[in-house]
DNA sequence: CGCACGATGCTCT
DNA sequence: GAGCATCGTGCGC
């Protein structure tokens, strides 16, 4: 996956992201899942971070095509991005859902979930950035060539749904949101 | 299973 | 000072 992969056109890198293996390696161990669920943020779009301007929570989203953006939502939780478009577009993609490859164990230890359940374990975006062990330390991050990186996911076809955005109050009706059909892992139908 | 609600702190107005 | 790209718990079915 080259600059110019995540450059083109972040509504389709949404969908392109989908079946794609998000990995951590970090000193903890290596965790890694299947994106089977993001959303699209994009420049002319009201829910977007960077809809107004560049500040310096939104800063990453406006960086280079494989930033990557975290930011941190109501007090307590945080959310990982990778930005799309070219320097300057503001753009990004939302990681929603993941289904878990490797590192099961460290992320129910993450996640600090008393009774292992691998379906909660990267169900919903808070949710996977603590499975993962990701945090705002990463922000601004390059995807290509960091210890959080992407792989090629496995050759398979499937079929992507695509819906409204999750827990908006702007752009509800933008049909911005993918997920993959009959995934038990995603965050909600 | 679904729904309602409170936690919690930072960013932008 | 308002408003969050959320999650866990508790309760009812």
């Amino acid at each position: 996956m080259t600059k110019s992969w995540f450059e083109d056109n972040t509504l389709s890198l949404a969908q392109r992201l989908l079946g794609t293996v998000l990995v951590h390696d970090s000193l903890e161990g290596r965790t890694a899942g299947v994106i089977v669920e993001t959303e699209a943020y994009l420049t002319d779009d009201p829910a977007c971070h960077a809809y107004r301007r560049k500040t310096l929570r939104n800063a990453a989203m406006f960086g280079p095509a494989g930033s990557i953006y975290v930011y941190r939502i109501y007090g307590m939780h945080q959310c990982v991005n990778i930005s799309g478009g070219k320097e300057g577009a503001g753009e990004a993609v939302l990681i929603r859902a993941l289904q878990p490859l490797n590192g099961q164990e460290l992320m129910s230890q993450r996640r600090k979930q008393v009774i292992f359940n691998e379906k909660e374990l990267c169900k919903g975006p808070a949710r996977l950035v603590q499975a993962m062990g990701i945090n705002m330390t990463m922000n601004h991050w390059m995807i290509q060539g960091s210890p959080l990186y992407l792989e090629p996911g496995l050759n398979q076809s499937f079929d992507i749904v695509q819906t409204t955005r999750i827990g908006l109050t702007k752009g509800i009706d933008l049909p911005y949101r993918f997920y993959l059909a009959n995934n038990p892992f995603i965050s909600r139908k």
